[in-house]
DNA sequence: GTGAAAGCGCTAACAA
DNA sequence: TTGTTAGCGCTTTCAC
């Protein structure tokens, strides 16, 4: 099959290109006739615009990134629903980067955006993503950024996010209020701002409570599910085992689920789970799980919505907003003796 | 900042476009000298070169499409993490659609692909999707496409899948094997044809047995989760209620587990559950869900590899590729009575 | 209301 | 080895 342009059409209608351009974008100068006989044939021919003459031209991409840790991940894929759902009504197209975890490939993509590939990027940062240079660095290509759930406090743009520490909090303290007070804290990154926050809370709480924070029982997990797997055994059968454990991210649950029932550790009698988490399937675990939910698929939506006030109107001070979502804790077995 | 291109290096260092961008593609035409100069300056400039620019030069975008009903499943999630691996090292580019299991949608959106904005098509079809014309007339336009897991029979094109025949058979027959004989199997799609092939091997399975296939048994779920829950209950609620059900995708799981809860049906003495599924959470349910697994990275990577051979030499024959992944029964707690 | 011409940034053929 | 030129397909002045 032929590739169908601009011209294809201006020459069968004896027209020029800009006219049959003008006409396909329902310019005002265009007589209607013409427009008719331009948007008839081209749908007989099937034009389909070529979108990177277009971008070339325009220096817009109608394109926008989003960049994550990883897709699968409750949170991020609902987030990406809610993106998905924004950008669709805006016809635009989405380019999906995964680090995992990665701040070289962060930065690697980041910088590839100065190429104007992008009209803005979703932002979720790596847990290893140490400094914003890469990303202040492409604010001043007037590419506009919206940070989500996993921000820096440090960059000055709009960020969407749930507020981690007194969600830190709220799980210490619902711990606590449960009985619970030898309760550990795995975390993914000492750098990550969420990470950070939650943990300032789950001190604050213990600290509030008279409970002295343990170093011991501030762990840091990976990727890796064997290394975690190991630390979480460890922890779990150090001679001052914890009796409640606190998941800063989702996947950690399967992990600890599993060290538990091989250890024979019955949760919630022997130790308490709780998780950050948008499992669906958290209500049917066994036990079933006590989660801090965030609301992923309209943090999406804002972020996304957000993002393109700026690249419709560039002068959107995108830098004033911060939009804080509550995020829930849904009290289930794992953390309630019966 | 100013945006650097060709141009800017061309200039400061007193040589062509044509040179530079030679210089920078390594082109043996060009003086080791030169090269050390324009290397050296760009690299200075932080030059990075106009994708589309390029794109609408070579009629190549160095980007591929992922065409996907949803992200929040673990298969897709997983095989997306594969596609990734593969295209990362390519240093191509990934756009992601979502059709929701809209037909209209994935017919849009392929249409869109005509314009040359992707050099190639991942695709696993929407549960709407009833013909084909869309793919093969993209196919016209020489873009290559692998179909993955939900595959078209009808397409002339590389497909990468499980044995959903078998699947759906070794389940049924797990489930009689372990002393069920009213086996119900909730589908997505009349249409669809790995839901169709995992039906009949269930069909199969049952007639070989000596089960008569009972149509009020075969029950079609959605996208909606109250219209799935309100199904799932009638049938559990039927005065022939099964003693079985085979969920033919992941998600419907926690629907039938909530349903059971509500119900006070005891799984699996009551009923029992078997679903195609890549929950990581799966060993940890209550009870723990015997599952059909499929290898979702794998699939996802030998996906791209395929695609990416097209894309390399574009005589390479991706017709008569069928590369056939076996799925793996696992059985868990949620199929075996104690 | 329509068209000619220039140019977005890059690459490829061809000249020098 | 380097440069000139043309052009990918589209949009946008500006002239008619």
């Amino acid at each position: 099959m032929e590739n169908v342009n601009l011209k294809t059409i201006a020459d069968k209608l004896h027209l020029s290109t800009a006219t049959v351009s003008k006409a396909l974008r329902d310019s005002h100068e265009i007589s209607n006739e013409t427009k008719q006989r331009v948007l008839h044939l081209a749908s007989v021919l099937n034009y389909v615009p070529n979108p990177y003459a277009s971008s070339l031209r325009k220096r817009v991409s109608k394109t926008i990134a989003i960049v994550i840790p990883e897709v699968d991940d409750s949170f991020f894929a609902e987030a990406i629903n809610g993106i998905e759902a924004i950008v669709q009504g805006k016809g635009y197209h989405v380019l999906i980067y995964l680090t995992h975890e990665s701040f070289e490939k962060e930065k690697a993509i980041f910088m590839d955006f100065q190429s104007g590939r992008v009209d803005g990027v979703l932002l979720s940062v790596s847990a290893e993503t140490v400094s914003t240079h890469h990303i202040s660095n492409l604010q001043s290509h007037q590419i506009p950024i919206v940070v989500f759930d996993r921000i820096c406090d440090e960059i000055s743009t709009a960020k969407v996010c749930t507020d981690d520490y007194n969600a830190g909090y709220t799980a210490t303290k619902h711990l606590i209020d449960n009985g619970y007070r030898k309760i550990a804290y795995l975390s993914i990154s000492k750098t990550l701002s969420i990470s950070g926050k939650r943990m300032k809370g789950y001190s604050q709480a213990l600290t509030d409570n008279n409970i002295p924070v343990k170093e011991a029982y501030i762990v840091e997990c990976t990727l890796n599910d064997e290394y975690n797997n190991a630390v979480i055994r460890n922890l779990l059968q150090s001679k001052s085992r914890p009796d409640a454990i606190i998941a800063s991210v989702e996947r950690l649950t399967t992990n600890i689920y599993l060290v538990c029932q091989h250890l024979q550790l019955k949760i919630p009698k022997d130790i308490a789970v709780i998780s950050f988490s948008n499992l669906k399937t958290a209500a049917i675990l066994n036990p079933s799980l006590t989660t801090i939910t965030q609301p992923a698929y309209e943090m999406g939506k804002t972020a996304a919505s957000l993002l393109f006030k700026s690249i419709e109107k560039k002068s959107f001070p995108l830098d004033t907003v911060v939009q804080l979502f509550p995020s829930v804790l849904i009290p289930r077995d794992s953390t309630i003796k019966k």
